[in-house]
DNA sequence: CTACTAAGAGGATCTTAGCGT
DNA sequence: ACGCTAAGATCCTCTTAGTAG
């Protein structure tokens, strides 16, 4: 079990995350992402850390399998992109999204996050 | 702070280990040791779980500075090397080394390299 | 002795295009 | 859709040799 089938194994809890659209994420190809997971090709360190807080796990978790607990803030950098995405929220219609409204939001995404993804955001 | 910040941080704190001797331990030119401390390269990811090991802290620390917490054996790599040198004791000498001299002299090496190595080995 | 640097060789990575399911 | 695979271009890494404190 390296790293690759690590990756491998998060990503396809997510049902609806195929290696294009994780690559799209990370700015990579498809391809990219493949080799990944066959462990053909290792990340650099930024996506490495990228990759952990994707999935909410330590590095330490993805490259030896140990140290499993999941970090504290899970899921805040994709959460934080979402929200960066001005069609998500009213609220940022005018170009304006108050620290109140992102923590409210980042409580309510993290939580479906968590559920497994079971409604679309 | 960045990894090569976080090693050369580490290494230091072994009064007695030079760039060039991590670099032999590690099986690296000094040169490498160097430019990893300057942040200029980025070891492989054996190369940086070792270096995790040698120290006795997690990948996440080294990468990010966070999961500070050590890991549970310390050391544990370092001391293994050091008790595969049949020159560190007599009971070697036959080419027997039982569980339990490892495991007495694992206990020793690791007190001694938590007090900062102040005695050679 | 220690640490850093430039240069080159060698190796690794990423993408595109294509293949197969 | 999805995932895997060559191929080449590009980028990165590592060492040697040299410099300097």
């Amino acid at each position: 079990m390296k790293f690759g089938d690590r990756l491998k194994e998060l990503r396809k809890k997510r049902t609806d995350l195929s290696q294009k659209k994780f690559g799209e994420y990370l700015g990579l190809a498809e391809s990219t992402i493949s080799m990944y997971e066959q462990n053909r090709r290792e990340p650099d360190y930024e996506t490495l850390i990228k990759i952990a807080d994707f999935f909410g796990v330590t590095v330490d978790f993805l490259l030896r399998g140990e140290s499993k607990e999941t970090q504290e803030k899970v899921y805040t950098e994709e959460a934080k992109k979402i929200l960066n995405d001005p069609k998500f929220f009213i609220a940022a219609r005018d170009g304006k999204v108050t620290d109140e409204i992102v923590d409210a939001a980042l409580e309510i995404i993290v939580e479906q996050l968590k559920e497994g993804r079971k409604k679309k955001i």
